[in-house]
DNA sequence: AGAGAAAATGTTATATTGTTGCAATTCTTT
DNA sequence: AAAGAATTGCAACAATATAACATTTTCTCT
């Protein structure tokens, strides 16, 4: 089974996409006894429908523009909780956050940054990071979340077919 | 050969270990043929004494209390030379910066940062990372550094000699 | 040495990102 | 319904980073 792509890739039905990852998150708070709000919803369809990881001003923008009156307090405390639940995460390089496709394997990821585009994509967390959580564990450092990024260019911009 | 390490550590000589940094990083400059100027200079020595990563306003700070003039542009050129150059780190996710202990394998890291307390250390990179790349160019996508941030409690954290 | 080009730094203003504190509202529980 | 907790609205503000342009220093070449 495939997993759902993070970052927006060509030729695929986004709007669905966008569909199953806001009925997964549906999901998953309803399970967890979590609160996903109207405003929380907005906030994770917002970065959802993005093709790429999304600023927090960006999201109030796209908010304001659906008829919300949203202040960034109001952002960032929804994204708050979505990354809390990881929902959604922070590319800290980038100020900005992308949708989750790994609920639950939230604390360890990879991320393919692309410098010229500014795509995102997520890949499954692998043994290799578990592997690391636990060799930083024999040098009695307690990792929390191994998360690494690798910066560079992706397919499509060494294709040339798109835009910097 | 032990690494020098970039984190602070209790019990060593702290003078001598930022002495070293700086002599290095002449030397790799030199050999280099850039240009570590006074400012470089003594703003790498701000970022290598201090025990946490260094944000750019504590620099300035910093070389103000020395009798220094400098205002924010000035440290985030004197940043970018010294980054771009390998000679720091910039911890995104801590909007701050790290003196580097890896001249010329600067592109790739690994770093166990402290929640608690702040502090990170450097760790050499290790073939997962190089694995990481090779796997990242199978899928077409060519990574030009790869970084692994895990975030947790140190080791003095954990054993509640440190404050928070 | 001296002129011109390039690099580095100084200075002012501004842009971007993120937070604090408190009031108003909504939801949950008793 | 009443009390308490969680969420949202709102205004001001703090922290981080950059743009634009002037000035100085350094390098290069004659
Ligand atoms: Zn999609
Ligand atoms: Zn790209
Ligand atoms: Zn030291
Ligand atoms: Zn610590």
């Amino acid at each position: 089974m495939p997993e759902t792509p993070t970052a927006f890739q060509r030729g695929h039905d986004h709007d669905r996409c966008v569909r199953h990852a806001l009925s997964a998150a549906a999901d998953h708070c309803r399970e967890a006894g979590l609160r996903l709000t109207p405003l929380r919803r907005k906030v994770l369809q917002a970065v959802w429908r993005s093709h790429h990881p999304l600023g927090a001003y960006e999201i109030c923008d796209a908010l304001v523009a659906e008829g919300d009156q949203v202040l960034p307090p109001t952002v960032y405390r929804a994204l708050d909780f979505l990354e809390r639940n990881g929902l959604v995460h922070r590319i800290a390089s980038l100020n900005a956050f992308i949708g989750c496709n790994q609920m639950g394997r939230h604390s360890n990821g990879r991320y393919l940054i692309c410098s010229d585009c500014g795509s995102v994509a997520e890949l499954p967390p692998d043994e290799l990071l578990e592997r690391f959580a636990f060799e930083a564990g024999a040098m009695a450092f307690e990792a929390r979340s191994v998360r690494l990024e690798a910066v560079g260019r992706c397919a499509a911009c060494a294709a040339g077919t798109t835009g910097p």
